[in-house]
DNA sequence: AAGTAGTCCTGAGTGC
DNA sequence: TGCACTCAGGACTACT
């Protein structure tokens, strides 16, 4: 499922696209979490200007007039198809011919260089919505948002006054996206268990040092994260078509019923409003 | 106001 | 083999 680490691989992966104009498109009539404010044929000849990421949230910037929003819910993918990578890496290319016709495709758009954007979303969390640029910030699902747990806005200092008067457990707080953004089911599990912070603990009861321990965590284990291009559990594949590898580092997430790797007790599974978190009774408290 | 539960969706996994 | 069922999860909406 695509977090912040895979997010960002893909936004990395796409900016070879930047400068190239738009030919055809193709937009499926399979309805999306959300369907598109403004007709996605209005970015016909628009040159892709920037790629940025906000949450989990892909912004493309067309000639500075259109900004195509892209989330990819939970099974979503967005596969580019050039010829440079299909000679570069034969394999990748395989997947995506794979992938090129199926019933999952929402939105397919060609662009001069040869290159084929393709998004693929089997369960239909994501959406894909184009807007006028202008309004981009203040556009519902961009106007609320917490700061990026990886910039210095996210610190011991902020988080603690943020949760000095939260009740709700700690594992649900920080999911919260007005707290902090992207840091989805996995990583926040693998952030308490590397903090030593049970996930029942409410979030007004955190200790200062707890606080600064499990931002730093955070922070570490989102950067490794996309240093290793993200974690695949079924779905993610980067726009090469290639999983990621972080999910070989998992020390609870999925681990329940196996031993703790600190004291060999056994991870437990149990379910927090309504989403699977992992811990380790013994090491977390 | 804050917290909780329900909702959307399909594919993988499980049990019979 | 095939069917029926459960589960996964982000983020919105509706309810307590």
């Amino acid at each position: 499922m695509p977090e912040l680490p895979e997010v960002e691989t893909i936004r990395h992966g796409l900016s070879e696209l930047i400068g190239c104009k738009v030919g055809d498109i193709f937009r499926s009539d399979k309805k999306l979490r959300i369907g598109s404010t403004l007709d996605l044929s209005l970015l016909n000849h628009k040159i892709l200007n920037k790629i940025n990421r906000r949450a989990r949230y892909l912004i493309l910037d067309f000639s500075g007039e259109y900004s195509l929003i892209v989330h990819l819910g939970m099974s979503g993918s967005i596969v580019l198809n050039s010829k440079d990578s299909a000679t570069k890496n034969k394999l990748a290319q395989n997947k995506i011919e794979a992938k090129k016709h199926t019933k999952h495709d929402h939105f397919i758009c060609e662009f001069n260089n040869g290159a084929r954007l393709v998004f693929n979303d089997p369960r239909r969390f994501g959406f894909i919505d184009l807007i006028y640029t202008q309004n981009l910030w203040q556009y519902k699902m961009l106007a609320k948002l917490g700061p990026e747990p990886l910039l210095a806005q996210f610190n011991a200092q902020y988080l603690a006054k943020k949760l000095c008067h939260k009740k709700t457990n700690i594992k649900t707080t920080m999911m919260d996206n007005e707290i902090v953004v992207g840091v989805g089911n996995i990583y926040i599990n693998e952030s308490l268990f590397a903090s030593a912070i049970s996930p029942l603990r409410s979030a007004s009861s955190l200790t200062k040092d707890e606080i600064a321990k499990l931002v730093k965590n955070i922070k570490n284990i989102l950067k490794k994260a996309i240093k290793l291009g993200g974690s695949s559990i079924n779905d993610y594949v980067n726009h090469e078509g290639e999983k990621g590898n972080f999910q070989n580092n998992f020390k609870v997430y999925g681990n329940n019923g196996k031993k703790c790797l600190l004291c060999n007790d056994i991870i437990t599974k149990i379910v927090q409003n309504g989403r699977s978190s992992f811990y380790c009774k013994n090491c977390q408290k």
